[in-house]
DNA sequence: ACGAGAACCTGTTTGC
DNA sequence: TGCAAACAGGTTCTCG
């Protein structure tokens, strides 16, 4: 479940296991993702070094030693799988793309639903690449503050879950962590988004930074078919007080609600309409 | 320009 | 039990 700290997560396990290596082989065995590989593409990236390994929002940012730069989008059903050098497993049905690094490790991304995507660019053009440059500013930098929400909102007249929903608005914030962030501000996913200001806003943002540094620490909250870079499982599913906890009791202190589900945009959000206003 | 809804693709769960 | 509909972590395009 790829939002930002399941991205994070993903990140922090592959430079432990591949940063600093050389790329022996790529193998693009599915090029049609969301968009397609180009042809050279496995030519380009074989040879070179993986310098660093960063992140922006939800896109990995695989940094090459020549200037290039492989980000990565793992879309709704995207995971990159590793194994360890000399290990005997096929190519499964999904397994769009291989990289066989230099000590042998493996990393397959596999991706059923194909709405994840990579692509090549350069550090120079990095910024302005279509896929990154409307991004919103990254939640957990200082940049991030209740004045920039505030006039990132202001005149919205859609319904704020959909507007923390936007890219542009905060960059990194996926279904799950919307709705449990605005369980931690206490306000309701309906609230016009325009109307989200002053203290409101200065909340709202310490809510948005406390979930996805919660969610990090705990590294991520992988649902059914998704692993961690590293292969172990996240824990933080298990601590969502709002997500997928219809019908189940709020858990603020004498408030004595039910979680509530309702759809918005096409997409499924919990919350308490006790607590939450 | 903005916001709502559909579309993209495949697998799993739910309901009749 | 069987089949069809609903639903799933995201983004982008079209239409009004």
């Amino acid at each position: 479940m790829p939002e930002l700290p399941e991205v994070e997560t993903v990140r922090r396990g592959l430079t432990a296991r591949i940063e600093g290596r050389r790329f022996a082989r790529v193998e693009a065995r599915r090029p049609d993702l969301r968009v397609p590989l180009p042809s050279d593409f496995a030519a380009r990236i074989q040879g070179r070094l993986l310098s660093r390994i960063g992140r922006r929002a939800k896109y990995l940012l695989l940094h090459l030693d020549d200037g290039q730069v492989l980000f990565i989008h793992l879309g709704m059903s995207g995971r990159l799988v590793l194994h360890a050098r000399g290990h005997n497993e096929p190519p499964g049905k999904h397994e769009h793309v291989v990289f066989v690094m230099d000590d042998g490790t493996e990393v397959r991304f596999d991706d059923h639903r194909r709405f994840g995507l990579m692509a090549l660019t350069t550090e120079a053009e990095l910024s302005s690449h279509p896929f990154l440059r409307a991004l919103g500013p990254e939640p957990l930098d200082k940049a991030f503050d209740g004045a920039a929400l505030t006039a990132a909102l202001k005149g919205k007249r859609t319904p704020l879950k959909a507007a923390l929903l936007d890219q542009s608005v905060v960059a990194g914030l996926g279904n799950i962590y919307v709705s449990e962030a605005l369980f931690r501000a206490g306000l309701s996913p309906r609230r016009l988004a325009g109307t989200v200001k002053g203290p409101r806003a200065e909340k709202l943002v310490e809510a948005i930074r406390a979930v996805l540094a919660d969610a990090i620490a705990a590294g991520g909250s992988s649902l059914r078919d998704y692993v961690q870079a590293s292969g172990e499982l996240g824990y933080f599913q298990h601590r969502w007080a709002v997500y997928d906890r219809e019908g189940k009791d709020c858990s603020t202190k004498d408030c004595k609600g039910r979680i509530r589900r309702v759809v918005q945009a096409n997409r499924s959000t919990f919350y308490c309409p006790r607590c939450q206003r």
